[in-house]
RNA sequence: GCAGGGGUAGCGAAGUCUGGUCAAACGCGCAGGACUUAAGAUCCUGUUCCUUAGUGGAUCCGAGGGUUCAAAUCCCUUCCCCUGCACCA
């Protein structure tokens, strides 16, 4: 099948069909999908969406679009840097991987290491991944317009970026600011998930502390802590006796905290100055004025107070704190231990819990209450300390309510309580906040990672002037599909607010007025779609990097600053200019956009945003349609799975049209695509079986009307290309290769039972051509074969998409056909169930007249009504009232069920004639004689059990 | 925590917006039959249960309630599963 398929890729490469300009006499349909990142090879993710939007644009194609699908790709960002960083430090299981990559390319095992080896270099891993990706996303059979590819790497995409960005900055979108990031000390810069030791398996967040000053002497002692809503409840302070704490200069004020603290607090946007080492021990059984409750309290020991942990001092809250609760108890039932530590054991006796929060399910201790409950009595139980501060918290955050000894805020739930609290205490400098990784982590050479507060991190602020209320324009006038997925993108621009846009490490375009800073990767993929428009030409123009200015993209994106000014600063020909914004004024905007879910909340919300800002109205997108996540015989791919499947496997495996058909029909467009190789299998056979019926209608066909025993079929033919039409006009794929690949099969299986040969080759006639372009877009390159096949001149890609003749649609013979085949299932039950195998005569009673004229009266009244009463008395007052008493013993169970009346009922003569022109048929298949009789004349008992559409059965 | 999506036959998956013709498309699997020396492929038939000369009846779309003449579909409660959440593309 592959070289069915290589063979019209390449026809279809040479004769340039899907290379499209701009042609002012057609309408022209521009469909986007993201353009893929490179990292190794393309798997069945990419080759969904690719599909999807090409089987769909396929039928814009047939339908007289000029239909523009191109495909770019984008390098911005860690991952080609981070291969070419791996493979510059010889990171052996890198280096084997890129070579298995290479190698599905390069047999050469020599040359392959080579080209590996001149990865360091990450531009030479996009110059060599680029044209393989190309060729197989082409083996696919997409008709993409590879003129128009380009890079986020290439100057054309960063001259754009650049000028999106100083607009940007024009309308005041960009902000800057501080903005806490996980940050490695060895790397000395922002890290992500990718750099942090098992940062895949376990993740690491930047945890908020609230800092609470302790006047000690004269400095604070700084304790941090997650719960500020509970600092009514302190009754103590915990130090590590072990640790060691540091006196220093935190701007104007003295702090005493952790020496890591201090450390890390140099990062977080604070002056520090370190003027002495305290030992933790001097001091315990001190006393220093705890805020909020305003009160002197005594530091107690705490070895679970660890100084790598925020501050290294811990307020102590023991009604709502289960490590609290213990720590206090531990000192409480131990004079000893109390002694060690030269306290007073009955001061230390006399501190009580305070009662602050009322929760769902507890008392005024939630933390005694929890350690009693689950057998909790000292701090070696870790596991169970950390679980039950878990429950409380939980239950706290929920259901909690600040009690009256919480001044202000009592009654106030704690959720509220908890943001007021730190907001208030921030504004009075008796607070200020810290931010901690969520647990201790490493990057990939061993070296720490902390939160630092990046200081003139830039912003796109989403909140800025009418930004939003544009977007919503902007969303508003555009199609979602499904629909559902408009109420999500409304959340998301609500929640949408500062985002950081551009980063100190990576590939991509650097901002043109602070070149320190690479524009995020995200952030710069938001416009590209507009390049394809005119990247064909820039390429042909030989147009150069400068050229690509402000007043370029000015002039041709927007219309502005006048053609001479734009030749002026352009050097670019007036000519060219003028072509340059001709062709983009045909292609913009992007009609559809086809992409993963995954991408509303960020990438798909800041192209709406980004359009909205930049582009005038007629400029914005049109629709967006989302498909479902990809999975692999159940599960999601993974290469420890070993269930991944590349295009190369889908190439040689399968084929491309088995691919296009197996996906598009095993699951709805928005719905989880899962790939199983025993069912594409199934699939490739059943194309090949289609192939091969269909080169067998070509060559037994002539022409000629199909005759009277083929119209139910034609009916039935016309109505499901009617149907096939409106489902790919909605991108309803599945229903779509539905009915293309299987309905029409079956329908046609039956048919070709009932002709002769003459009926058959009409039936052919009148079937293949239209069922092939129907095919067309689902089966490209088998439907190319065929058609060729037929001697036809030119691509059947290119051929028009076939209409439905309403005129042939035919109910009533439909619902003939349906007659006499239930009929003939009824003998053959009735034959069985009877234990008659050979019959002698098959008696078929027709219905009584006035049946008909009763079931099509309560058909129609049904319409109106459903309540008995009143269908009785109409029913009654008419000349059928002289059946009232067989109308009243059916009628109750019609009623019920009425779906046993027929949804087309005739009359007993159409009736009759139906089954008459079959009595032949049914005769030679039961090899039997066959008697129609009508119910008035019959003299079997049966007959009265005979209905319209139902005729009574009696076989001997 | 915040936001969103979903639970339908042995399995996958339509149907839900717009309530009725839904025991529920289509595919896979399974069973029986045809073809074949045989296997595979292909074709036909069947595939909730009971009952039966085709009729009929019961149960039924995670669970429980409600609205309605009528609910897989609308409303409420509840259980379970999944996805995303900003130096990550």
């Amino acid at each position: 099948m592959t070289t069915l398929e290589t063979k019209w890729q390449k026809k279809c490469e040479e004769a340039k069909i899907f290379e499209v300009d701009s042609d002012m006499k057609k309408k022209k349909f521009f469909i986007t999908i993201p353009y893929p990142y490179i990292s190794g090879s393309l798997h069945i993710g990419h080759a969904r969406v690719v599909t999807e939007a090409d089987v769909y644009s396929r039928y814009y194609r047939m339908n007289n679009y000029n239909v523009l699908f191109p495909i770019a790709f984008h390098i911005s960002g860690m991952p080609v840097l981070g291969i070419a960083t791996a493979i510059k430090n010889k990171d052996t299981k890198k280096i084997e991987l890129y070579k298995a990559y290479v190698k599905n390319y390069v047999a050469d095992s020599k040359k392959a290491e080579k080209i590996v080896a001149s990865f360091e270099d990450p531009r030479k891993i996009v110059d060599f991944f680029i044209p393989k990706m190309k060729d197989e996303f082409s083996s696919l059979g997409i008709a993409v317009d590879w003129r128009r590819s380009f890079t986020s790497g290439d100057f054309e995409h960063q001259k754009l970026v650049e000028w999106q960005f100083k607009k940007y900055k024009e309308k005041g979108y960009l902000v800057q600011g501080k903005h806490p990031v996980l940050y490695s000390l060895e790397y000395k810069n922002a890290v992500g998930e990718d750099d942090i030791a098992d940062g895949d398996i376990y993740p690491v967040d930047k945890q908020e502390f609230t800092l609470l000053k302790f006047k000690f002497d004269d400095a604070f002692i700084i304790a941090a802590t997650l719960r500020p809503e509970t600092m009514y409840g302190q009754t103590n302070m915990w130090a590590n006796p072990e640790a060691d704490y540091v006196k220093a200069e935190i701007g104007k004020e003295k702090w005493i905290i952790s020496r890591e603290c201090a450390e890390k607090l140099k990062y977080q946007d604070k002056e520090v100055k370190i003027l002495k080492t305290i030992s933790g021990k001097d001091l315990i059984g001190k006393k220093c004025l705890a805020p909020v409750v305003e009160k002197k309290v005594l530091i107690l020991p705490f070895k679970k107070a660890n100084p790598n942990i925020a501050t290294g001092f811990v307020t102590s809250v023991p009604s709502d704190a289960p490590f609290d609760y213990i720590g206090l108890k531990e000192l409480q039932s131990s004079p000893a231990l109390c002694k060690k530590y030269n306290l007073d054991y009955r001061e230390i006796k006399n501190i009580k819990l305070i009662p602050i929060i009322k929760s769902k399910g507890y008392g005024d201790h939630p933390a005694k209450e929890i350690c009693e409950k689950n057998k909790i009595s000292s701090l070696a139980q870790e596991k169970e300390l950390s679980e039950a501060t878990q429950e409380i918290y939980c239950a706290g955050f929920h259901t909690g309510i600040m009690q009256d000894n919480c001044k202000q805020y009592a009654g106030m739930s704690v959720q509220q309580a908890k943001e007021e609290i730190k907001t208030n205490l921030i504004k009075k400098g008796i607070a200020d906040i810290f931010y901690e990784t969520s647990r201790p982590a490493v990057d990939r050479s061993s070296g720490k990672i902390i939160v630092a507060i990046l200081d003139n991190q830039w912003f796109i602020d989403f909140n800025a002037k009418n930004w939003k209320q544009t977007a919503h324009n902007c969303l508003e006038n555009m199609e979602i599909v499904p629909n559902k997925y408009k109420k999500q993108f409304e959340d998301v621009f609500a929640w949408l607010d500062k985002r950081p846009c551009a980063r100190r490490r990576g590939l991509g375009t650097k901002l043109p007025f602070d070149k320190n800073w690479v524009i995020e990767s995200l952030s710069d993929s938001t416009i590209y779609m507009s390049l394809y428009a005119i990247a064909n030409k820039i390429k042909k123009f030989k147009l150069k990097e400068e050229q690509l200015n402000n007043e370029f993209f000015n002039y041709v994106y927007l219309s502005e600053g006048g053609l001479k000014e734009a030749v002026k600063k352009t050097k670019i020909s007036e000519k060219q200019l003028k072509e340059l914004r001709e062709e983009f004024d045909y292609w913009y905007p992007n009609d559809h956009r086809h992409t993963f879910t995954a991408h509303l909340a960020n990438h798909l919300s800041f192209m709406i945003f980004a359009h909205a800002a930049i582009f005038p109205k007629e400029k914005w997108p049109k629709k967006i349609t989302f498909h479902g996540m990809v999975i692999s015989e159940g599960e999601k791919m993974s290469k420890s799975k070993g269930n991944t499947v590349s295009l190369l496997d889908i190439k040689n495996k399968f084929g491309a049209d088995s691919f296009r058909a197996f996906m598009c029909n095993s699951t709805s467009v928005e719905s989880t695509f899962d790939w199983k190789t025993a069912e594409i299998e199934h699939m490739k056979k059943h194309v090949e079986l289609l192939y091969n019926m269909l080169i067998g209608l070509s060559k037994n066909k002539s022409p000629g009307d199909v005759g009277e025993k083929a119209k139910a079929f034609v009916s039935k033919i016309e109505k499901k290309t009617q149907k096939a039409t409106e489902a790919i006009s909605q991108m309803d794929l599945r229903t779509y290769s539905t009915i293309v690949l299987h309905e029409l099969l079956t329908e046609y299986k039956q048919v070709s039972k009932k002709l002769d040969e003459n009926e058959i080759k009409k039936v052919n006639n009148y079937l293949l051509e239209k069922w092939l372009k129907l095919l067309t877009p689902l089966i490209p390159h088998h439907a190319e074969e065929i058609w060729s096949r037929l001697g036809k001149k030119g691509f059947i890609s290119l051929e028009k998409w076939p209409e439905s003749d309403v005129s042939k649609i035919n109910p009533v013979a439909e619902y003939q056909e349906n007659l006499v085949n239930d009929l003939i299932i009824d003998i053959k039950t009735v034959m069985n169930l009877a234990k008659i195998p050979n019959a002698k005569t098959i008696k078929i009673i027709i219905s009584a007249d006035w049946k008909y004229h009763f079931f099509a009266m309560l058909k129609e009244l049904l319409e109106k009504t459903r309540d008995q009463g009143s269908i009785i008395k109409s029913i009654m007052s008419t000349n059928l009232k002289k059946y009232g008493n067989e109308i009243m013993k059916m009628l109750p169970s019609l009623l019920k069920d009425p779906s046993k009346i027929p949804i087309i009922i005739l009359d007993q003569k159409t009736e009759l004639q139906s089954i008459e022109t079959v009595k032949k048929d049914i005769e030679t298949e039961f090899r039997t004689s066959v008697i129609l009789e009508l119910c008035e004349e019959s003299k079997e008992p049966k007959a009265k059990q005979s209905n319209p559409g139902k005729p009574a059965i009696v076989v001997t």
